[in-house]
DNA sequence: ATCTTTGCAAACTTTTTGCACCAAT
DNA sequence: ATTGGTGCAAAAAGTTTGCAAAGAT
């Protein structure tokens, strides 16, 4: 729970309250540990504190995100997912079924480099999303066409 | 007006019809050339052709994407902004300013190589955001922090 | 004549906001 | 006691849908 208290600490110190609802929001978004919408974190968080309110999860997540503890991407339908912000890994999200792996930010640290060279473009590593297909649905494309 | 005779041409060897509404549609994103959302679309549509509702030029795009003739990436904040399909270039999208700059898709073929070998990622090459700083919003930084 | 596409209005989804009350400091 | 946070309800923003009428083939 080290990331818990650091991000308690981080809203402390910023002069923020440690509230019910905020911890709750952080320790659902602690245990998802994959990438959520705030509809998920909501429904975790409702399932101990049924009185917590969407409105109160995005600005929840509002204030964490501006915290830097929390950060959100968009997926390719318009919700955004939110998890804890980690400069160690980027996200490849499938345009088919949604899911969302993480990679290595390694593999990304030349483009990001090209790109601040050639563009002045500083590329924030930690919202950066890469759409695509993932292994199972090209699986799934090449058995269905001919091709 | 090359672009617009092939989506023409595309659309009517699909079975779609050809309407005054499509025509616009397409001449709209021709001329616009920038990426566009759909109520940038709506409004140049309507200069000419006040009839025109959102939910034709939403079907439009709709249409037009399944022909591949269009593409669109979700920018920061939930809207979509679409284009005239274009392989050579991607997007890189400034968080602050949600302006769009195309780059070479050059800059990108290491990454999706890598990602191909190493996670059957196959990234979807025209739709594809880099989110992060652009040069202008960058500047503004320097200035304002001390950092 | 047929079958797609349109315009409209209304619904829907996701996120934001105003406000009075409540609670953390 | 203060001031920031919460719950609620209502609005906003963006997109989708059902339907009857209009239009392309």
């Amino acid at each position: 729970m080290e990331r818990m208290d650091a991000a308690i600490q981080n809203l402390r110190l910023s002069g923020g309250r440690i509230t019910h609802a905020r911890k709750s929001v952080l320790q659902a978004l602690v245990t998802a540990r994959t990438h959520v919408t705030a509809e998920d974190l909501l429904n975790l968080v409702q399932a101990d504190s049924p009185e917590i309110h969407v409105s109160t999860v995005y600005r929840t997540l509002d204030a964490l995100e501006k915290l830097g503890v929390v950060d959100h991407v968009h997926l390719g339908h318009g919700r955004a997912v939110y998890h804890l912000t980690d400069n160690a890994h980027q996200h490849i999200v499938c345009e088919r079924c949604s899911s969302v792996e993480e990679v290595p930010s390694r593999l990304f640290t030349r483009l990001g480099k090209d790109l601040m060279d050639n563009y002045h473009f500083k590329v924030r590593m930690n919202h950066f999303a890469v759409i695509g297909t993932c292994r199972k649905c090209l699986k799934e494309t090449e058995r269905t066409t001919s091709n």
